[in-house]
DNA sequence: ACATTAACTAGACTGAGTATAAGAATTCCA
DNA sequence: TGGAATTCTTATACTCAGTCTAGTTAATGT
């Protein structure tokens, strides 16, 4: 598993810039840190920032990259293992799966600051690209599983949205907090249910 | 109508900026049109710009802009004139006569440049926000149809990627298009027969 | 030793967006 | 006629993200 090194070994990582940059966020708030400020408080070069990270916004949404990692790996186990009957009911099942990753304890960093979407251009784009890759991967999904595109494109808009907003009252709900799942079941089953009868 | 004059009158107009922009972005693309060009090109200062346009890619969304504005009107008229009967049924209404605005002639810009959306960040940036305003727009409409927060949330952005859709494949039919109308009609209604058949 | 590979750095550059203060053209009013 | 007041315009300087290039440093392998 371990590779052999060729050339000088790393004496930086990522995730010394992530919890550099996590500090400073929560000390000054996403806009007001800069790429330099990072760089300085993880004492490495502002180059080396961008060699671990291609812009500012990517360290903000790591976790949320992660999480979209595990649910394009999930839907395409699920492909395989289950047998594909109905695509909505095998999409509801691995967003569940992927939302029980999420601890009530480790909210993640962006959830935190949704105030911070409506204002900061940067997190905006950032924010299309990774909601835009989701949409494609579920409606590609659904299409994989006898849906017709429009209304495959219409369910995984639907369902997005649906799973955005749970996310987004799970992390306000505060301490008082259930799990994740619970919000997302409530937010997804009546697209699932609108979009089944539409099936038939 | 027309105010009276104080200060200095303007030497330049938002339509002049829009014009010399567009040509630029047809001859070299969005990306590499600096505000600085655009700005010569209309024989006024960069700052002048500013004074027009809060940034660069307001400029691509104007004719967005207007249809967004539209819309809004569309939806209030609605709701005083016609009964509030069927929230979906009257956005569904509203968007068609938006789209019938649309001559098969007249194509906005931003949608013949449909690939740019996945490239330019700033872009990105600026359709996250219009297509933010325009999901919140429909939510409320529908909420006050009294649909219940999360179907309507997930129906107004099935809309609105339906919508987006039609659009695109509307601009993309080249010169053997038919209205936009034709092909919104399309994609929402598999959107609004769904959610229908689930606010039984 | 010497070449190779990869992590790191320094520094200059572009371009968007912000801020400020100053200039220029017009109306209003004394 | 001569200021205020108002508003459009400009010059200028600044910050910061992101790109690029060329060079340095530390390891491996021969």
């Amino acid at each position: 598993m371990t590779l052999i090194h060729r050339g000088r070994p790393p004496t930086s990582s990522r995730e010394i810039l992530q919890d550099a940059a996590f500090e400073l966020f929560l000390e000054n708030s996403y806009p007001k840190t800069t790429v330099d400020q990072i760089a300085q408080r993880a004492g490495v070069s502002r180059a080396t920032f961008f060699n671990y990270f291609p812009t500012k916004s990517d360290v903000f949404w790591v976790e949320l990259d992660e999480a979209l990692e595990l649910l394009a790996k999930t839907l395409q186990q699920g492909s395989t293992e289950r047998h594909a009957s109905d695509g909505l009911q095998e999409l509801r099942t691995s967003l569940l799966e992927v939302a029980s990753q999420m601890g009530a304890d480790r909210v993640p960093f962006a959830l935190t600051q949704g105030e911070l979407l409506g204002s900061t251009s940067d997190l905006q784009a950032s924010a299309l690209g990774r909601f835009g890759a989701m949409a494609t991967l579920m409606t590609e999904f659904l299409e994989s599983h006898n849906m017709p595109l429009a209304a495959a494109r219409a369910a995984a808009y639907a369902c997005l949205a649906a799973s955005v907003s749970a996310a987004r009252e799970w992390a306000e709900a505060g301490t008082s907090r259930q799990g994740l799942q619970a919000y997302m079941i409530a937010a997804i089953d009546p697209v699932v249910k609108g979009f089944r009868a539409n099936a038939d």
